[in-house]
DNA sequence: GGAGTTCTGTTTACGTCGTAAACGAACGGG
DNA sequence: CCCGTTCGTTTACGACGTAAACAGAACTCC
């Protein structure tokens, strides 16, 4: 059933393996009753993608898993870094993905793409996550999201230096790069999360709700099909395009981008 | 006392009035005493502006405003209405800013730089609250943070189309400048918030926590005064100007940014 | 194999949260 | 004068995060 369609999004969940293999876990066949740091962020991202953040407690999360709340303790200091913990595991996933390597076989642009879209793949199969990875504040104070893993960040800074980039540059890059994914991504996902949560509600009062005075913004509603049009993958490729040509300019001018530098 | 200095970042509150007056607010000498929605939503904003976003809660705002949790209801909903309305308000600000306008009058480049820098100076000077903007969910389905209200995307969207882009290419070019503001300024504003939170602490331990192993990431530790860097502004600038000629090459065009689109 | 130790999950308890509901004081118009 | 309205307080409830004490199972070492 369902084949990936011809122009389905290359990184939705249903375009691929169907459901986000949240993550390996320890042995598959193993101990089932055993509880362990990495079964409870698994079960919390589980958690969180079915029933949203907001319905995320420690008592929840661990009748989830079968045990009292006060157990999850054992294995995680704190709530605070449990939701850190999530962040990480979400992001670890980008590990096993295939088609994301940590270092450039094929050049870095090949390098950024796979590693953009690996990014955009969780921020998708994630979408109630991947807030939180723009939230949390980081492990190193200039470190940031949404690479948040220092591995990752080395392997962007190695990557781009060992193809010729500058430090300066490089490191430019990695902000522009991580600001680009951060923004396209969050505007994405917060589009998604919502026009599910649209339908979301078959309570009682089908939608009464305050509806805003649309008749001030004639524009807004014209648009309106214009503006709910989903159209993520075709802007989001675009806008890495873009960025990725920039870079380009950057490397081959040998420079680092920055306003006043005159050339050599 | 402390005048800009000459490369000070325009857009940072020390390089303005100070400390962001949060509004105009009602009468500036009336009854002090009197509660309403307004002066509720101010008080929030300084409140979380001064505290933090997790440090606000309804009985300590409104022992803030010296009176009970409970009076508060009287004119907010709940909880998480009140977060909408700090976020509202925030951005609202955009209104009290005399270098940006709703209308272009120089164009629509003039007219996105100064919004971007104003939504930017809100940004800054409120960098607590402006996650929350990020993570909010919004008013209408299809309209996306970081302009959140409806008249700001209707002005936008009438000024493009005004200076001669078409309805697809103003609606491509609303979600390109939104995803670029808000990836942009929620990077910035993590940035500044964790370099002050990291020297925040002066507790008994002075610091110990857990120092993640850093020797496996020599190019990060090798790179960590550019990492640290700020060159926000400058990157802000370029960045801006790089997607303002973008929209430039659109424009002139006449074509939506879509891929697989052959030129005429 | 038995005594101690450690590991694991439960129970109980406390303080704080958001907020529903009932309450009282001030007030303005008949 | 009294009555409704407005505004803030009091009280109360259930849910939360988590500290502390506890209980049983599992492992260690003799």
């Amino acid at each position: 059933m369902s084949e990936p369609r011809e122009d389905a999004d290359p990184d939705s969940p249903e375009g691929r393996g169907g459901a986000a293999a949240v993550l390996p876990a320890a042995a598959p066949g193993s101990g089932r009753g055993a509880l362990d740091r990495r079964r409870i962020l698994g079960a919390a991202v589980e958690y969180i993608d079915a029933e949203g953040l907001g319905a995320l407690t420690m008592r929840r999360l661990g009748a989830h898993l079968g045990v009292e709340a006060m157990a999850l303790y054992r294995y995680v200091p704190s709530r605070e870094n449990l939701l850190d913990g999530v962040v990480e595991t979400v992001i670890d996933e980008l590990y096993g993905d295939p088609d994301v390597h940590l270092a450039p076989g094929h050049g870095w642009q090949d390098y950024l793409q796979r590693l953009a879209h690996g990014v955009r793949r969780i921020a998708l199969a994630h979408p109630e996550v991947f807030p939180l990875v723009a939230t949390r504040p980081p492990a190193a104070p200039w470190v940031r999201p949404p690479l948040r893993s220092l591995r990752w960040v080395e392997s962007f800074l190695v990557a781009l230096i060992d193809s010729g980039f500058s430090q300066e540059a490089a490191v430019s890059a990695y902000r522009a790069y991580s600001s680009f994914l951060l923004g396209h991504l969050l505007l994405e996902v917060s589009q998604k999360g919502v026009a599910v949560n649209a339908e979301d509600k078959p309570d009682g009062v089908p939608a009464a709700q305050e509806a805003v005075d649309l008749s001030q913004y004639p524009t807004v509603v014209r648009l309106e099909s214009l503006l709910s049009l989903d159209e993520s993958a075709a802007e989001f490729e675009e806008a890495l395009e873009n960025l990725l040509e920039r870079l380009e300019v950057v490397l081959r001018e040998g420079r680092t981008p920055r306003r006043g530098d005159t050339r050599d």
